[in-house]
DNA sequence: GCGACAG
DNA sequence: ATCTTGTCGC
């Protein structure tokens, strides 16, 4: 299994949550390691809630580039950190972290459902897991947490940059024709150009990448106790 | 002080 | 994130 440098910080409070992502700012790497042939699984998370403080973690593994779900792990655990802009992998963290507990695949590359570098001090959730398991990640937000950036040409594929102290953070990408970008930033070990490269890999007809709408219909299936018990390989 | 603000 | 059906439009 893949395992964390570390157990994932609990018990934190605000002002320690900011002091520690500060420090991780500073271990992020932009070097794929990989050979882009040599990539055959990804993988995508994603955080629903099953009640108020009651989240579900959904880690599916895809085979690339069939994209074909090898395996779909899910925790339910409760959680102890209130949500704030900038500093949510703390609280979606830990549920993130039992998740990984349980992936039996090995994925080089995982999409998450929020910002990578693209953040108030450059470690948005998939940086910060990313750093944390010392995986490749990407982030693939919905919605602009910082920055600028200008409307990009309406096919899809076009892209424009997001723009945060005059520095490019991430890319406000057209997934979908005529439709809202969405906003991807490199999460770990990887640069922005591949991490744009990949997403669309994994972008068929819907604004969403397939890796994360996937676990999000997950997250879905659970909610309405309609887990499917089959083991996947 | 005011407004912005991933999921 | 979540509460929620049909409906307008490319």
């Amino acid at each position: 299994m893949i395992q964390p440098k570390h157990f994932f910080p609990f018990d934190v409070n605000t002002r320690e949550a900011v002091r520690i992502q500060k420090d991780l700012t500073q271990q992020v790497s932009f070097s794929f390691p990989f050979h882009p042939q040599e990539i055959h699984c990804l993988a995508g998370v994603d955080v629903s809630y099953l009640k108020k403080n009651l989240a579900c973690a959904v880690i599916v593994a895809f085979s690339y580039p069939e994209l074909q779900v090898i395996e779909a792990v899910h925790s339910i655990k409760k959680v102890q950190f209130p949500y704030i802009p900038g500093l949510l992998s703390f609280r979606e963290g830990p549920v993130v972290a039992s998740s990984f507990q349980l992936l039996k695949s090995i994925p080089q590359i995982f999409f998450f459902d929020g910002q990578g570098i693209a953040h108030p001090r450059g470690v948005g959730l998939a940086t910060h897991m990313g750093i944390l398991y010392n995986i490749v990640s990407i982030g693939v937000a919905k919605s602009l947490l910082v920055g600028q950036y200008v409307e990009p040409r309406s096919r899809k594929g076009e892209y424009s940059w997001i723009f945060y102290h005059d520095q490019i953070i991430g890319a406000a990408l057209r997934s979908r024709k005529e439709v809202k970008p969405i906003f991807v930033s490199p999460g770990h070990r990887i640069d922005l150009q591949n991490s744009i490269e990949w997403t669309l890999k994994v972008t068929g007809k819907y604004r969403i990448p397939e890796p994360t709408r996937i676990a999000h219909l997950y997250a879905d299936k659970i909610k309405r106790n309609e887990v499917e018990f089959r083991e996947y390989q």
